[in-house]
DNA sequence: ATCCCGAGGG
DNA sequence: CCCTCTGGAT
């Protein structure tokens, strides 16, 4: 795929995704934070169904830690992998107070230094909190970079390589939403909805059925 | 490589 | 039923 093929795919996920932004519920940069960490292997609408009763009652890294772990379990069991979730919760919101003023840091070591966040989710700060012009790889970039043919890799870090250095200029800032959010409704994981993608032609997925 | 682990969709 | 959902720690 060369470089005029990717500037008129983003070209035209930029067009069918006017407000590309994240779909989960956040009020602050730690807010963002403790949702992006309950999002692993969950999908954005359970986490918000959880974080809206959470974050009514409890909004800043002092409130939480408060929760405690069997009190944060409360708000977020219905979330998969929801105990080591609120473990990681606990032990960030303990971090981000003792080391960080209880502010959210905007570097990646320090992002990465707190328990539950690695380096897809210290993207995600950095991108959506910060405006760093970096691309968080997530189950579907991953799928997409190799489905497309955008960014094929073996790895997340290796699809994000050749993504952070092969999107046009222009398209990095959005390109992590721009493309999630092409999974999440269009490139879907099982059955992708070839027929209504505004990049098929642009596509390399061989199994794709006549268009529409 | 394996464990964590609930809800919704096909 | 099986697969998937904005992964991370061990």
């Amino acid at each position: 795929m060369n470089a005029d093929q990717r500037r008129e795919i983003f070209r035209r996920l930029a067009l069918s995704i006017p407000d590309p932004r994240t779909e989960l519920n956040h009020a602050s940069t730690f807010e963002l934070l403790v949702a992006v960490i309950l999002s692993a292997q969950a999908t954005d609408k359970g986490v918000n169904l959880a974080t809206n009763r959470l974050f009514a009652d409890a909004s800043s890294p002092q409130a939480v830690l408060a929760l405690g772990v069997t009190g944060l379990e409360a708000y977020i069991n219905s979330i998969g992998l929801y105990h080591g979730k609120a473990k990681h919760i606990i032990e960030t919101c303990r971090l981000l107070i003792d080391r960080h003023g209880g502010q959210v840091p905007d570097s990646r070591a320090a992002l990465e230094a707190l328990p539950g966040v690695g380096r897809k989710t210290a993207n995600v700060i950095l991108n959506t909190a910060f405006g760093h012009p970096v691309i968080a790889v997530d189950t579907h970039i991953f799928r997409l970079g190799n489905r497309i043919g955008i960014a094929p890799g073996k790895t997340p870090l290796a699809v994000e390589q050749k993504l952070t250095k092969s999107t046009p200029p222009e398209y990095l800032p959005d390109a992590h939403h721009l493309l999630i959010l092409h999974g999440r409704y269009v490139c879907t994981a099982r059955a992708p909805k070839c027929g209504t993608c505004v990049i098929r032609d642009l596509c390399e997925y061989k199994s794709k059925g006549p268009a529409t």
